[in-house]
DNA sequence: CTAGGGTGTTACCGGTCTGTAACTATGCAA
DNA sequence: TTGCATAGTTACAGACCGGTAACACCCTAG
């Protein structure tokens, strides 16, 4: 893989997508400005002359995967179209999905547990990711004709988070393994106590 | 504070006090050994006398954690001895108050992110320690009279450590406000189903 | 053909990291 | 007083880090 980026696309767009792939593995600090380059394909010139540093190549790594995780909102839309219930639904199954697909949890979570100045650059986008991947979750809740839109995103959205990290800890065999049962059983229970 | 650890107690036990304290607040690659020994009011030479190695001194941190956390559990059993829900109940508001301690998440969790390297020391004893915690929460649910008690045990734990991250990079302010109103709905609704 | 922007290459700077060597100072016990 | 374990000090090794300078290269547009 990482390789498999190096093909024929700008220097810039190589050096993103590698970034972002060895941070998701190896986290943000276990990896150099060197070793990306390198597996980029190209050199460290190139990379500060499209990145000003390596501070500012993390917030681009971490708004491309808001990026890509938009992408998948919109891919439930089009799946479902109109269909709020079904898109969360949706919902629900993907992030099962990806609970097994690696044992890393979440790239955002993880660079916030990394860089611990509260000044740092990354931390403002990471708060505003968020925070509008959270309005997200609660517009569909809402959308939905659920009654408390706004605990029932929440509860999920907690359950979610802490199914990433379970899987980072224990492994994709520990609780995280009855995540959809405890998603469905609470959208069911919400639909019950307060309908649109 | 940090400094409170200087005292007069063995030079190993303020190492190990002072790195708890230095890797909780700045992360585990964030922290050197010189700057632990300095904040421990000793030297690098002493901390390589009673710690092999700083990944040995990290597990040992991570079991020096779980062994405050154990105190925390043996307090529950003191507060309301015999009165397993009693308990559980007190399990929600300690996590509760946990939650706005402070910005950093479980530690263990934090290492986790932190050591990708899969056969790293540390992870062998995050997962030994995070599953003797599923254990205590399980049980704990059981003598407390739910039927599905590991299904609630893993709910509530999920959530928890969801919370955690919520705090890491929201803020206190986000959806982790609403973890009591959530883990004490689940408690009643696993009450109601099936009681022992 | 030529000019110039994007790219690659090499070497380097100053700093930090884990870990070690060699030596000195201290305190306690026989 | 002698002896020994523990702790402090200084200096260093070797590696890696983010970031920059200077220069050679190529491709394309005019």
């Amino acid at each position: 893989m990482t390789d498999g980026v190096v093909e024929r696309s700008r220097p810039r767009d190589r050096i993103l997508e590698t970034a972002r792939d060895m941070f998701h593995k190896h986290g943000i600090k276990g990896v150099g400005v060197d070793a990306i380059t390198e597996a980029a394909g190209t050199n460290k010139m190139t990379l500060y002359r499209h990145f000003e540093s390596k501070d500012e190549l993390i917030v681009e790594c971490l708004r491309a995967n808001a990026a890509k995780a938009g992408a998948m909102w919109e891919g439930f839309e089009t799946e479902f179209p109109g269909d709020k219930l079904a898109q969360l639904h949706a919902w629900v199954r993907k992030a099962a999905v990806m609970l097994k697909a690696d044992g890393r949890g979440c790239d955002m979570a993880n660079a916030a547990a990394e860089l611990t100045e509260p000044d740092h650059p990354a931390r403002l986008v990471i708060k505003e990711l968020k925070e509008a991947q959270r309005e997200r979750l609660v517009a569909l809740c809402r959308d939905a004709g659920i009654g408390q839109a706004e605990l029932l995103a929440d509860t999920l959205s907690l359950l979610f988070e802490g199914a990433r990290v379970s899987v980072q800890t224990v492994g994709t065999e520990g609780p995280s393994t009855q995540f959809v049962r405890m998603a469905e059983g609470l959208i069911v229970s919400f639909r019950g106590t307060a309908a649109g």
